[in-house]
Formats: C-alpha cells, sequence, structure tokens
DNA sequence: ATCTACTCCTGATTGC
DNA sequence: TGCAATCAGGAGTAGA
C-alpha cells in the first residue's frame, strides 16, 4: 500500500519523463475515488512537464499553467510500457502517453485519484497539508505545538495529514515502536524526550524505506516492476503474537482509530 | 473546535 | 467443496 516511501520511489522512477510531451492522457474508467474530469483531460495536448515531484503521498506533475496530481490510493500502481505496447491490465484506469513511452495507472480498488489544477488550485491544496517529514520543518518544537493540547491518540496524530504527511498506518506503527511509545498514549501526554524520539523515528524508518524501495505486501511494485524491500525489516507492522525484537515480549495487535495497530507492551508503555 | 466512526472498493482469507 | 462473511486501509465527510 502506497505509504510515502512508495510514492517516491515512484516519482523516482518517473524522473526520466521530466522535460518531455505528455501527449495526452486515455482514460479506461474514470470512475476513482473521485470521477476523472474527463472534458478537462481530453483537452490536454502536448503539454511539457517541466517537473514530477512528490508532495505527502501524491504523485505531483508540474506544467506551465497547471499541476496534475495522482494519488496511488491504497492499491494504486503505475506501470512503464513502450508506447508500442497496447497491452492492458484488469485494472488500469489511465493511460499517460509520451512519444516513445507511456506509463499506466492501475489501481484495483480505486482509491486512488487524479486531479488535474491550477496553479491557484494547487497552492491551496498544498497548503492544507502538514510539512514533510524529512523536512527540517518538521521537528520536536513543531510536533510539540501539534500534540500538546491534544487529546487524541499520538498514532492518529501522526497519520493525520494536517499535522505531517505521509506517515501510514505502517511506518506509524513502526515509528512508535522505535521511538518506544505506545500507540494510545495522549498527544499532550507526551514528554519533550518521546516528541524528540519519535519525531527522529518517523525520519529513520522512512528514510531507511525509500532506500529500500518502499514496503511490498501484496500490492506494491515500482514502476519499472520490482518489488519494495522494506517489508523484511518491518519490526512489529502485521506481527501480532510473534516476540518483540528487543525483548521477546510477545506483539500485540489493537484497534486504533479504525487502524489495526501493532505494539510491544512491554518497550512501549503508556505515558 | 476536536475527535471518532463511517464510507468508498476489490480480492484474499477465513469460517461454517 | 463452496459460498458468505470478514478484513485490509487513505482520507473525506458526517456526526458527536
Amino acid at each position: 500500500m502506497p505509504e510515502l516511501p512508495e510514492v517516491e520511489t515512484s516519482v523516482r522512477a518517473l524522473k526520466p519523463f521530466e522535460g518531455k510531451v505528455l501527449e495526452n492522457i486515455s482514460i479506461l474508467n474514470p470512475k476513482l475515488r473521485w470521477k476523472v474530469d474527463t472534458k478537462k483531460i481530453s483537452s490536454i495536448e502536448n503539454l511539457l512537464i517541466e517537473n514530477i515531484f512528490r508532495r505527502a503521498k501524491c504523485i505531483v506533475m508540474q506544467f506551465k499553467n497547471s499541476f496534475h496530481v495522482l494519488h496511488l490510493g491504497m492499491t494504486g500502481t503505475l506501470r512503464i510500457q513502450d508506447a508500442g505496447n497496447n497491452r492492458t491490465e484488469k485494472h488500469d484506469h489511465l493511460i499517460f502517453h509520451f512519444h516513445d513511452k507511456c506509463f499506466v495507472f492501475n489501481d484495483t480498488r480505486k482509491f486512488g485519484y487524479f486531479k488535474i489544477l491550477s496553479i491557484e488550485e494547487y497552492k491551496n491544496f498544498d497548503c492544507k497539508l502538514g510539512p514533510e517529514p524529512l523536512s527540517k520543518n518538521f521537528n520536536a518544537k513543531y510536533l510539540e505545538d501539534q500534540t500538546t493540547k491534544s487529546s487524541a491518540a499520538i498514532k492518529n496524530l501522526i497519520m493525520d495529514q494536517k499535522v505531517v504527511v505521509g506517515v501510514g498506518n505502517i511506518y506509524a506503527n513502526e515509528a512508535l515502536f522505535t521511538a518506544k511509545i505506545h500507540p494510545l498514549t495522549k498527544g499532550s501526554h507526551l514528554s519533550h524526550d518521546e516528541r524528540k524520539q519519535l519525531v527522529a523515528a518517523i525520519k529513520t524508518v522512512l528514510t531507511k524505506a525509500i532506500a529500500l524501495g518502499g514496503t511490498t505486501l501484496k500490492d506494491f511494485y515500482t514502476p519499472e516492476g520490482n518489488k519494495g524491500y522494506f517489508k523484511i525489516k518491518l519490526k512489529v507492522y502485521g506481527k501480532a503474537g510473534a516476540p518483540c525484537p528487543n525483548c521477546n515480549e510477545i506483539i500485540s495487535k489493537i484497534i486504533v482509530g479504525q487502524r489495526a495497530s501493532f505494539f510491544c507492551s512491554s518497550c512501549q508503555k503508556i505515558s
């Protein structure tokens, strides 16, 4: 399931398309999380991609007067093909055509979306999102401002894209384990040290996952068709009943904010 | 204002 | 064996 590292991996694979001309986009199925604007998309013709980058969990293509925003949802993947290759697969929804290549957006569960935004609309979209976790704007002081008065569980807070972007369920679990913080700890109950450790843990976990090409559970492959290798490094996610890698206590599973949460009841005490 | 619960979707897995 | 119920979860939204 694409979280920040998976999206980052996808963006890196798309970098060769920078400076190329997007000739047009085929719509195989407009019914994604939000119905794609077929009229707007069909009006596109030969636009030069100036920049491709990641913002939160979105792949953003920047053009002279617009931004294309693609969210992979939970099961979205991209597949790069030669232009002459007309092969399609089940759940292919959009095809971005270039002179000699194309890339295909495939999303089984249709939780992803694709939007074309004006510069103004993009600014508005961007400013509603929290800071990038790997930027220096995401630090202990910032996290303190965001959590010190909150009664919500810290796990819900770090998964809130207004607080910090890109941290989904897998990495939230891993980061809390690394920082030795119980997922149900209220934001206001965190100590100064815990906030510091949590910020550091989020950065470390995400950086390592990016280096390994993301996490492949069932769904994620890079656009070149490779698996992400972070899964073998997961310490608690999906490991209920297994021994804690630190202390051998059995890993517990609870539901926090409707999401499966894994932790070690010995290493991660509520404070 | 803040927080929680529900909702969309499909396929794999589990249960009877 | 086969069909049905359950689970997975990003993030918008409705409701508390």
